[in-house]
RNA sequence: GGGCACGUGGCGGAAUUGGUAUACGCGUACGGCUCAGAACCGUAUCCCGCAAGGGUUGAGAGUUCGAGUCUCUCCGUGCCCACCA
């Protein structure tokens, strides 16, 4: 047999199974449906990176394994080619961006298949490709038509290098994600990708798909959706009557809003600047604060340490509708203005921003939410059935309280007749849940406190029984003081420390005193005066109005309050709508043209032209005409190509190089046939990505010269798309979670709106892999010089090798660093496999090893079966691989391997090293091993534990005892007492207690 | 400041989900094959101890017959988001 030479068999088999078409997928309605896809790579001149192996690898060992079960497999790969790489190297060079993109495709191809990959080859797509973008214009002029896309005037973050624009996602701690340089705010044109109205089902629809825990976390977040109350503040001294909207999430604070403050862009500031008759004092202060607030940047804005600034509107203040009082207004930009109403009621007692700001500028702090909890279910428990426990408790907090008492004093503004305490208290504790986090969840419950940071429990919990007064349960309930600690008291900042006091409320000593002397109701002790009668805290720590809302849950209170005073339920979300405008060459133009003729029709005859299907009429929800006078390219127009130009390089202006094309720019207008210019932006590098899982289904469609609103829909393509949808499973890198994943959610829904795709969610599946770090740990970059280049090493070990490294080196979804030497273990291992071939023998007695380990190794051979098959579904590829491993290791000390062992090894095997085992196979088979079923194994053989009975004494492992089968524990006790070692460690002893796990382990209790 | 992970040999990491901690691999040491080499083969390799034995999963406590695994506190690390009312 002649050794293992990598080099000659791959690139081999590769050709083979090209030439086989192994790897096509074809509907076949009679097998299951597996649509495997990794993310496409993005073209750049590294060319392919360790870590586009490592993704690409496990979706390759999955898709052949899901064939070798029988599967309809479709794993397709295509480019993701439109970008800022190659255009750069096209300024740089000279050459065109077509033949650069050419030039990578080409040397990204070969890369991929050198590794062996199993993909569909035939359904390759690039998204730079006219027939791909014609497309991806198409699916623009949809969302155009609906009015989801819009050109408005906006500040942008604008890269002053890239001289590009780029959306939130791309500005890292205020700077360009790509180059680094920080970010300026511009005003700009752009047009606008209106995600915001899908944020709702983009957050609900995470619910029914089967994500990773963190990916749905992260999304979530990135939507932000907040639940709260939008509440109107009528305004006094105003020559006008007017009314601010805030928004809040605690509308039960409202008693304690003792200002209002307003985002500088406000629209109402613009009002009050513009109108001469406001009587605003300070106006020329005002407009100042407002110029220089724009002019900060980003980073600005956040470098400053949230040193909070702002200045107060000068003779006008607004009505707090709880309880009428005037309160000062304020324009700050501590409050945006694209979240929520862009204004907000500040309640310093209970918002630490507003606390600072309040502090800052010396405004009224005032606490509405006392913190004092307990539950008492069954409302008189607490003095019905033991009110001494209770009071003890008490009294054991004010203890407690009186111990650290110092640790409050001493303070700036807080006295020893300032309101303090704190105490949480929590009964009634679910089975598994301990007393910590039941005492923060019902804080969380009672108040909808989210910052509820437990720091100690002092003292032991007091135990008492109590009975419900409905029903008879005798429960017993726990009081446990719990206490918020000021860390090392000396050593605590000033300003630490007010934020922990601002975050609580105080009641008063005497409060609880007499509560432990009169034991009047709990909630008594909690009665204030505000204003007047009517409103008062109760033991919820609720500020109701005492009358009507009385002994309310947190919820309830909430809505009340609203009601109260006429606010209106809203829901709010982080998510900003996506910038879907780029300044530079490289990328599919945005096929719309900007008539002026058409602009001065629309906004001459706004009602005659609603009709019109061309121009869009649609609005903002202020009235103004959204797009007025742009209009779509015609269908038949599509795609609209780039035009060839001089020079790729961006212009200062901020103006795409397409703008110089005059013949290109300038146009007759579809619509009325006038002079009319076309859009020289391009989309940006998202739009191409955010549907190629669909372009693959239909591959062979898109070079079709038929309109695409007549193809889309009609029965042939849709079958595919039918056919294919959802994708089973998608892996790809964290780092695209809140990118491409959520934009390519959004298309998909908005397709599936318009019945073009058959489920309402791409991705049935996602999963994640972690990143490679370069040797050392760091991240591998270009600049750094320590990228690891795959042609080296599949040159020097072989694909096979590289594939089985990627896999072995560690767990799959965590961040590893590379390393070479390492590499051999997986080399020396596939060289053990070919070698073995050597031994292979069909006569049964041959194998029969004299020491009769022959029972053992058939059970290891079910056992790695099973092993295998289940690590690769849940991602765990390096305990498979270490499984293949140590079945090897037991091959070797065999006398001689029977050839169906061999070959079941061979094929679980065959998906993570399919060049080898494609090899080795041939030697005694005619067809491919991945034509092969998937090995099977036997339960029975799996379950077989190892022989050995471990013996305990007191839980330390003290002997071992070979059995066969099933002891009961009766005999395992009496074997086990049979050995001198135990009788050693029991002798001086009677024995208390057995436990017996069968077939495991036994353990004496002495 | 918020969220999410995580902490096991010289290194990458296993541990059937509460049941023999350190599997598998790298590295290292010694031996073999070899004129020679190692990308070969064999043996050893957590720590203390001649041994019997004892100790060990960042530190400390708790629950348990039994804890790397569950609970709590402390210490440390990584990532993501950050004035989101």
């Amino acid at each position: 047999m002649k050794s293992y030479n990598h080099r000659k068999i791959e690139k081999k088999w590769q050709q083979y199974w090209e030439r086989k078409k192994l790897n096509l997928a074809t509907a076949d309605p009679k097998k299951k449906k597996f649509y495997d896809l990794i993310e496409f790579p993005f073209l750049s001149g590294e060319g392919l990176h360790v870590g586009h192996i490592r993704s690409y690898t496990a979706m390759d060992i999955i898709a052949r394994k899901r064939r070798a079960e029988g599967q309809n497999v479709l794993y397709p790969i295509g480019w993701d080619a439109f970008g800022l790489p190659t255009e750069n190297f096209a300024i740089k060079t000279g050459k065109s961006p077509e033949s650069i993109t050419r030039e990578l495709t080409n040397n990204f191809r070969r890369q991929l298949k050198a590794l062996g990959f199993s993909f569909d080859w035939s359904r390759e797509v690039a998204t730079s490709d006219p027939d791909y973008y014609k497309w991806t214009q198409w699916i623009f002029l949809k969302f155009f038509e609906k009015g989801l896309a819009y050109k408005k005037k906006m500040a942008i973050n604008w890269c002053p290098k890239d001289k590009i624009g780029l959306a939130n996602e791309e500005v890292v701690d205020g700077a360009c994600e790509r180059c680094g340089t920080p970010v300026e705010k511009r005003d700009k044109d752009q047009w606008m990708l209106t995600i915001t109205k899908y944020a709702d089902r983009l957050d609900r629809d995470l619910e029914a798909v089967d994500f990773l825990e963190k990916i749905k976390i992260q999304q979530r977040n990135w939507i932000g959706r907040s639940e709260g109350v939008e509440i109107g503040f009528r305004l006094q001294g105003l020559g006008f009557s007017e009314e601010i909207k805030v928004f809040t999430t605690r509308p039960d604070t409202l008693f304690g809003a003792t200002y209002l403050v307003i985002a500088p862009e406000h629209e109402f500031v613009r009002k009050l600047m513009q109108n001469q008759e406001s009587r605003i004092k300070n106006q020329d202060e005002v407009v100042r604060y407002i110029v220089l607030s724009k002019k900060k940047s980003e980073i600005e804005r956040t470098a400053e340490g949230k040193e909070k600034t702002g200045v107060k509107l000068e003779g006008v203040s607004a009505v707090n509708p709880a309880n009428q009082e005037n309160i000062p207004i304020f324009v700050a930009d501590y409050v945006l203005a694209d979240y929520g109403t862009g204004a907000i009621m500040a309640v310093p007692a209970h918002d630490e921003r507003d606390f600072e700001f309040a502090k800052k500028y010396k405004l009224q702090i005032r606490n509405v939410v006392a913190q004092l909890f307990v539950r008492n279910e069954g409302k008189d428990a607490w003095h019905s059935d033991e009110p001494e426990a209770t009071r003890q408790a008490v009294a054991c907090l004010v203890k407690h309280w009186q111990e650290n008492k110092y640790l409050f004093l001493n303070k700036k503004g807080l006295s020893d007749s300032d309101e303090r305490v704190v105490v949480a208290v929590s009964g009634g504790i679910d089975s598994k849940e301990n007393p910590m986090t039941a005492g923060i969840r019902e804080i969380v419950e009672e108040t909808g406190y989210q910052k509820v940071k437990f720091v100690k429990a002092l003292g032991s919990p007091i135990a008492f029984r109590y009975f419900a007064l409905n029903g008879n349960q005798n429960r017993l309930t726990f009081l446990y003081p719990l206490y918020f600690q000021l860390t090392g008291s000396d050593q605590v900042s000033v300003s630490k420390r007010e934020k922990i006091l601002h975050d609580l409320v105080w009641v008063k000593e005497e409060e609880i005193k007499k509560y432990l002397e009169g034991g009047r109701g709990f909630n008594s002790v909690f009665w204030q005066r505000l204003k007047g009668e009517d409103v008062a805290y109760t033991g919820n720590g609720l500020l109701v109005n005492s009358g009507q809302f009385n002994g309310l849950g947190s919820a309830d209170a909430k809505k009340k309050i609203t009601e109260f005073v006429g606010g209106k339920i809203m829901t709010t979300y982080k998510l900003r709508d996506w910038v879907f405008s780029r300044q530079r060459y490289w990328g599919e133009p945005i096929p719309l043209i900007f008539c002026d003729a058409c602009r001065k029709l629309v906004e001459n005859y706004k009602s005659q032209i609603t009709n019109s299907k061309q121009i869009t009429n649609h609005k903002f929800s202020n009235g103004e005409l959204m797009n007025p006078g742009w209009v779509p390219v015609l269908e038949k127009d599509l795609p609209v190509k780039l035009p060839k130009v001089k020079n790729y390089k961006p212009t200062d202006t901020g103006e795409s190089p397409l703008a110089n094309v005059s013949k290109w720019v300038n146009v007759k207008c579809p619509h009325c046939g006038g002079a009319a210019r076309r859009e020289t932006d391009t989309m940006p590098n998202w739009a191409g990505s955010s549907w190629y899982y669909i372009a693959y289904c239909i591959s062979e469609n898109l070079k079709s010269q038929a309109p695409i609103s007549k193809q889309f829909p009609s029965p042939n393509i849709q079958k595919k798309i039918k056919h294919w949808l959802p994708v089973d499973w998608y892996n790809g890198g964290m780092e695209h979670t809140t990118l491409h994943l959520l934009y390519s959610r959004f298309w998909h829904k908005f397709l599936f709106d318009f019945g073009l795709v058959p489920t309402s969610e791409p991705y049935a599946k996602r999963t994640s892999h972690g990143l490679i770090l370069a040797e050392g740990g760091a991240k591998m970059s270009k600049s750094k010089g320590n990228i690891v280049n795959p042609d080296e090493i599949v040159k020097r070990f072989g694909a096979d090798t590289l594939r089985l490294y990627e896999m072995f080196m560690g767990p799959f979804d965590q961040h590893i660093a590379w390393s070479t030497e390492s590499m051999i273990g997986p080399r020396r291992f596939l060289e053990r496999v070919w070698k073995l071939g050597e031994r292979i023998t069909n006569q049964e007695s041959r194998i029969k090893n004299p020491e009769s380990k022959i029972v053992n190794h058939e059970s290891l051979l079910h056992k790695t079966v099973k092993k295998v098959g289940e690590d690769i579904e849940a991602l765990r590829f390096n305990t498979a691989v270490s499984a293949l491993m140590i079945l090897l290791n037991d091959f070797e000390k065999m006398p001689a391997v029977s050839k169906n062992h061999y070959e079941i090894f061979l094929r679980l095997l065959a998906p993570f090293a399919p060049h080898i085992t494609e090899e080795l196979w041939s030697f005694s088979n005619k067809t491919s091993i991945h034509l092969e079923p998937w090995p099977s194994y036997n339960p029975a053989l799996t379950e077989r534990g190892t022989g050995t009975l471990v013996i305990q004494v007191n839980g330390k492992v003290r002997a071992n005892l070979p059995i066969d089968g099933e002891l009961s524990a009766e005999e395992a006790k009496t074997r086990a007492l049979e050995l001198r070692e135990i009788k050693k460690w029991v002798s001086d002893g009677t024995i208390k207690k057995v436990v017996y796990v069968p077939g495991r382990l036994i353990n004496l209790v002495v």
